[in-house]
DNA sequence: ATGGTTGGCATCCAA
């Protein structure tokens, strides 16, 4: 049996991107595909076009704004929305399940929008409540993936110039020292494990010219996995391509594969 | 120092 292949992007609206989607899923098969900021709510998502060519959805959607799905070439397991607490605020940024024995949990991490607004805070108690998940559903040697768009670049060498946005949003301690209790549970970046060094990003904003060409970008999607799923780790990638087409997302896929 | 872009929905907000 081949490796497990688990991907994640955030598609800056799933109806724009679903060509983009579409071609990757068919040149990459993987098994799961983690979307988030799809922009929908769940009667208007693109379902049919996904069967169409043999992929399943499990969605959690909203009107306009963020929103996140799993896409598979089989049926998941154990499908969930939210924290499953009615005392936190809920718009549609994290949906689990299961595959092959391995827990996906797909999150869209609040993007913060200025240091020292209510947003700000409001991802800064985000990332605590999301704490609290792991360790609520899951032990260490459970296999567990996290990925999705973090929103955080959480060393000098994921973001193009650190010493600039050191202390902005996407960049700051505070966000640091949120995510690193979330990997003490402990977590891996798969993608560190494989690659070291600067200029592997998976965001470059469209406010700036030619961003992807000056490779002015961010390391902010990210796919983590508990040490024994991550023992399994043989590839962990950013394809640079769906960010080159026509109509792009400002973010591009990463893909990890773990053996069986 | 400023503005530059995109998507969704309504003519502005979030990213």
């Amino acid at each position: 049996m081949r490796d497990v292949r688990i991907a994640t992007f955030n598609a800056n609206s799933v109806r724009v991107r679903l060509p983009i989607i579409l071609d990757w899923l068919a040149e990459n098969e993987p098994d799961v595909l983690a979307l988030q900021e799809t922009k929908c709510e769940d009667s208007k998502f693109p379902v049919a076009e996904f069967e169409e060519w043999g992929w399943h959805t499990a969605i959690h959607g909203q009107k306009a704004r963020q929103g996140v799905a799993l896409v598979s070439r089989r049926p998941l397991g154990n499908v969930r929305i939210g924290f499953g607490d009615p005392l936190f605020p809920e718009d549609c940024r994290i949906i689990s399940a299961e595959l092959d024995g391995i827990a996906v949990v797909n999150t869209y991490v609040p993007n913060g929008t200025a240091v020292g607004s209510d947003r700000f805070e409001y991802k800064l108690r985000w990332l605590e409540r999301f704490r609290h998940y792991l360790g609520e559903r899951y032990r260490p040697t459970d296999p567990v993936v996290w990925l999705g768009d973090i929103n955080i670049a959480p060393t000098p060498d994921d973001v193009y110039d650190s010493r600039k946005f050191l202390g902005g949003v996407g960049h700051h301690p505070d966000e640091f020292k949120r995510l690193s209790a979330i990997l003490q549970f402990p977590l891996i970046d798969t993608f560190r494990t494989l690659h070291s060094g600067a200029s592997h990003y998976t965001f470059w904003d469209f406010v700036i010219p030619r961003a992807l060409e000056r490779n002015l970008g961010w390391r902010i999607d990210h796919i983590y996995a508990t040490v024994p799923l991550a023992a399994r780790c043989t590839s962990c990638e950013i394809d640079r391509e769906p960010r080159m087409m026509e109509r792009p997302s400002d973010h591009t896929f990463v893909v990890a594969e773990f053996g069986k």
